[in-house]
DNA sequence: TGCCTACTGTGATTTACATCACCGAATCAA
DNA sequence: TTGATTCGGTGATGTAAATCACAGTAGGCA
């Protein structure tokens, strides 16, 4: 039953009331992987909130070179959409599927009728805010303060977290693209790592050591 | 009155209630520019409302470098206190005046208070995250998109429309800072600036073309 | 007045990364 | 099966920027 998903996905919404409107106004769709939801230039006219899978979330150059800033995983929603769609202007980011994913979509207007009527949609929203807000500028930080060996050990940490595999099924161009690099430095940086036996590497497959996170930290 | 420089900072807050509970709650301070109001580590208790002049908001990595965010200027708030505040974290990023400031220091209980009682605040905080966040974007296209020549442009150009001047009052090594470079690049690059004549250079002053921002467009 | 410090200019060298060029091996499709 | 395509490996070279080194100069101040 989606009253179940719902709850399920998102423990700290909890008024009946609240979950009556969502289910009653909202749209629930689901997509497979590789599903494109939303380019740069389309316009946001509903929130997207994720129940099950996730959706990477990258921002786009003008000449089409693409950076990943970070995964909806499910009891997220995205900033951008709320702030894109207040301000009805266009989508500045490229939204994929990862895993697949079940969406409830909300309308803008239900949501700000939302944002006024129920407090627990109001603080979802805030903190909604105030995490996206911390993942940018740790992405910030990255490109600002870190060189590309040390982005791709913590991009491994955290795609092995967000898929609970310690092989990840992608190839050297994927992870070039989501660092915003060539396939030639990707590939030079995984040789290193498998050099020092911290992971092996296969034909679209990268193999990580269990503890491939403490010998990145120390 | 400081009724009146609430009202002409912020136009948006026009509720007398609204208005009264900010002035009976929150407190009001001036700063001289170079006044740091917030480094990182620090705790924040309040949300500062900036009434006039411009407070600059950075990014600093571990070991002290640097990176300008943007400005907080009249009618602005921090999204990053907002964040800070709210997950009762301390805070990110480094404060420092710009230009003498007069700040309403709102405690967070009452601020929190007022997002459920009054709309037109809670309206203030959403747009306050909206353009935060498309600041954040700005930026971080810039650093993981554009050379710094380009950036330094775009530095100069937000510079001189701040504070409404065609002369720069800064060293080299500020002005690297702050674009979280060394000085020796910055040097080169407004001596590049200068032989191309769209600026002229002095001892701690940038003298800028007036049809600067036309010539960098082209 | 003269010294000291902060600021600027500029060469030389190094580094991280991008770009180009090409190869072989795996995989897919006809 | 074979030809084409995708993927990965790797050298060579280019480039923006960082780093080092040092010298000249303007101002502050003692």
């Amino acid at each position: 039953m989606t009253r179940d998903i719902l709850r399920q996905a998102l423990p700290n919404l909890t008024d009946p009331k609240l979950l009556d409107r969502l289910i009653e106004k909202g749209q629930f769709l689901t997509f497979e992987p590789g599903k494109t939801l939303m380019e740069p230039g389309q316009f946001v006219k509903a929130v997207p909130l994720v129940l099950e899978g996730s959706i990477k979330i990258m921002r786009m150059d003008e000449d089409g070179k693409e950076l990943f800033l970070y995964y909806l995983e499910a009891g997220e929603t995205c900033a951008l959409s709320l702030t894109c769609c207040s301000a009805a202007r266009p989508s500045e980011i490229k939204a994929v599927v990862e895993e697949k994913v079940t969406v409830l979509f909300v309308p803008i207007q239900v949501h700000e009728q939302l944002t006024d009527e129920f407090k627990q949609w109001k603080d979802f929203v805030s903190s909604t805010y105030q995490h996206r807000f911390q993942e940018l500028l740790t992405v910030l930080d990255a490109i600002a303060f870190k060189r590309m060996d040390e982005r791709l050990m913590n991009y491994i940490v955290t795609k092995m977290k967000q898929l609970k595999t310690n092989e990840l099924h992608t190839t050297h161009q994927e992870v070039a693209n989501e660092l915003g690099t060539a396939r030639e430095v990707i590939s030079r940086l995984l040789k290193q790592l498998e050099k020092k036996k911290w992971i092996e590497l296969g034909r679209n497959v990268i193999y990580i050591r269990d503890d491939f996170e403490e010998l990145i930290s120390k």
